[in-house]
This record gives structure tokens, sequence and C-alpha cells, in this order.
DNA sequence: CGTTGCTTTGACCGATTGGTCAAATCATGC
DNA sequence: GCATGATTTGACCAATCGGTCAAAGCAACG
């Protein structure tokens, strides 16, 4: 019979570091667990929203009970947390990849070629969040306006040299980056719907070719 | 004292005539109160995604009790119901309105412009849309596939004959639609990232140059 | 001005939700 | 092979959910 009043489990310490510093190092099966469960309730959160989704489901999906997904991660909203947090930083790293010293268009085309990468390799990423953000990015809102738009700028102003130098067709910086979010995670945000538009054939077939028509035509000088 | 066993309410009939043929007419409250709370259930809807709105915040952003709201619709299913059945032929009607026979790049432009509209004047409407669609159309999905495809495929046509007559750029007809619901969309759907990029500028403003600009580049021929 | 039927609501219900807990089971290093 | 702590779970809880109901309040028409 255990005597021991209350184990400290792994959701007391598993915070993947940052936060206290006498944190045990996680264990093979905390790491394979909490991997697993992320991947779960990416699914569901992607496509039910936050609010929607429910921990039973995760947990289902998963292939564990609720207590013990409960187990790794304190919370449903821990959860989400974590995914949305790891979430922005990759979803910009295709921008960070514009090189100031790159060909202009080259440059351009082949963010737009990163990006759509992205939403054939990670919808579900896309999805969760294009649910934060139609939702008014209750969860992120205030990296917006600082990350995002610092980076945003950095970048726009980089467009805005080569543009400036005759080396891109002028147009409006930002609006340009926006219409490259916008086209390219069309297609994993509103995949239902592109393809019942197009019947049976895969959106992302004519997708590269469409956009590099467009964007070419849109800024050679 | 009241003897009738059970009055035949509002809900029994309301049903905005379409259903069974021997309904009453609706009565002015009745008119009122159902558009004020389809205001309020788009405005939850909208910012919430169904699962996540509740029939108690609806009530109250209507100024109802919880029974007032659902003397007037049956259930919450047939408020978010009653609000996506209009939906997709509004919201596809600035494409209807393309003219076969008008000058091509003006037709595009200008359905460019009315997308455009309708973000700036319905933007709740269209983030209803986008939490439907984002979440796997799980309510208007056989639509899509019908009604939504034959419009598109239609109106695709007629682009194709404008670029074979060579009156427009060779491109892809059916992503050239996509980008366009795409860039005019995402104003609307992803307006807090929009607005907390370009800080105080409104969005709205840059957009309809930007817009002009990128498609008379991608189309004059 | 009273009756009739439309409208409104407080109280309530069963189902589902996120989360807890104690006890049982398992893995692992000694 | 056993002690220790990590892992797992069935049972459970309070809160919230969508929806119901009977009774009360109101408007409109004669």
């Amino acid at each position: 019979m255990p005597k021991n009043p209350a184990p400290r489990a792994a959701r007391d310490r598993a915070q993947e570091g940052e936060a206290s510093g006498a944190s045990r190092p996680a264990t093979r099966i905390q790491t394979e667990k909490r991997a697993l469960i992320l991947d779960a309730a990416l699914e569901v959160f992607s496509e039910r929203g936050f609010r929607g989704a429910t921990v039973d489901e995760i947990a289902g999906r998963a292939g564990l009970s609720k207590p013990n997904l409960l187990y790794y991660f304190p919370s449903k909203e821990a959860m989400h947390e974590a995914l949305l947090n790891g979430l922005l930083d990759t979803w910009l790293d295709p921008l960070r990849e514009i090189d100031p010293n790159g060909e202009p268009l080259d440059e351009i085309l082949a963010y737009v070629r990163r990006k759509l990468e992205m939403s054939r390799k990670f919808p579900r990423e896309s999805r969760l969040f294009a649910n934060e953000i139609v939702q008014g990015a209750p969860r992120i809102g205030d990296t917006l306006g600082t990350d995002l738009k610092v980076l945003v700028d950095e970048k726009a102003a980089v467009i805005q040299g080569w543009m400036d130098d005759g080396r891109l067709a002028t147009s409006h910086p930002h609006h340009l980056i926006f219409s490259i979010w916008s086209l390219t995670q069309h297609y994993a945000d509103f995949d239902v719907q592109v393809r019942a538009v197009l019947g049976g054939e895969d959106p992302l077939d004519g997708a590269p070719a469409f956009l590099e028509t467009l964007y070419r035509r849109t800024l050679v000088p």
C-alpha cells in the first residue's frame, strides 16, 4: 500500500525546461507521449477550433485515457498554447529566409514556393493558425503587434529598397507580403472548398505555376 | 386561467415559408426579433465558430432571454443554418455579375472591387464562412461540390474563352478565381493580423490600389 | 374592455464539458 | 527481484451546455 501523499507527476515539471530551474530531465516515455498528444491535439484543434475541441476527443485520437492525457499537460489550454508557441516561429521561417543580398525576383518567388510547400506539408498547422486568427487571435494577439510586425516591417523595407532601385516593379510591400500569405495559405485553409470546385484535380498541382506566373508578371520591372 | 394545452408558437411555423403550406404570416414582432437574433448569432458564430458559440451568449447579445430566443429558432443549429443558407448565395453574387459580353479586364477588376467591398461591409459574414470552411465545411460541404462548382466552372469557361481570344493574358482560370477569393477575403478573415502588422493604417485603404495593380499586370495581354 | 393567441421568462433537466483523485500498474536502476 | 517513482485509469465532481416547460405578461382585434 502506497504511502507517499502525492507523487510529483510529469505535469509538475515536464514543461520543457524554460520555467523552473530544478526540473528533472524528461523520460523517454514523457517525450514520446507528449509528442503523440500534441499531434492529436493539432488534429483536433485545427479542425474544430479551441472551444470546439474536447479533451476527450484529443485523448481518444491519441489512444490515451483523458486523465492520462492530463497527466502530461495540465489543461486543454496548455496543449493549445504549446502548439501555438512553436507555430508562429515556424510559420515565419520562410519569410526570415528572404535574403536582402539575393536577386529580388528570385527571392520573392522562392518565398512563395516555400510558403506553398508549407501549405502542402503542414495543412493542419495552417488551419490551427487560421482558426486562431479568424476568431480574433485571442491567444496570440499580443505577439502579432510586436514580433510579427517587426519582422514584416524589416522585410517590407528590403522589398521597398529593391523597388526603389528599380529591381522590382513598384508595389505596396506590406500588401505584397499579405498577398503571399493569403494566396498560399488559402490552399490549406480552404482546402475543402478548393477541392470541391476543382473536382478530382489536386489543387496543389496547378498552384505553383499559377502563382509563379502571377508574381512574375506583378513584379518584373 | 388558460386552458389551451399548448399554443402553437412562432417556432412551429415561422420558418419563412418554404416548408409547410398552411403557415400563418409572420407578425411584426416575429420579423423584427428574428432579424435581431440573426444579427447577434452572426456576431457570435463568426467570432467563435459553431461549437464555440453558446446560445446564452447569442441571447445575451440580442438582449433576450435564452428561452425567448429558442421561441423564435428551434435550436442553435437552426440559427446557424438560417445564416449559412442565405450566405453562400449572397457571397457568390459578385461572381454571377461577371458579364461574358463585357470588356474582360474591366469585368475581372470590377469583380475584385465588388469582393473587396464585401470584405469591408460584411466582415462578419466573411468570417462565418471562413470558420465553416476551415473546419471542413461540415454543414455546407454538399453545396460546394454542386451549386458552387457549377457557377465557378461556368465563369472559368468564360475567362478561358477570353484568354483563348487573346483578350486576357493566359493563366489558370480556376486558380485565378481562387486567388480573388483569397486576396479579398483575407482582409476580413485575417483582419486582426493585417491590422497588427500595419499599425494604425487601415488595411482597406491600400488594398484596392494594390489589387488593381496586381491583376492588371497579371491579366493585361 | 375582454378575449384570444402571441410573447416572455424563471426554474429546471439530462448530457457533456474540463478537470481531480486515489488507487492500481508498470518501468527501471540497484 | 524488489523498491521507488513514473505511468495509467475508473470513478467522480462542479460547471456549463442546449433545450424544455408551465405559467405569466402582452398586444391587437372585436
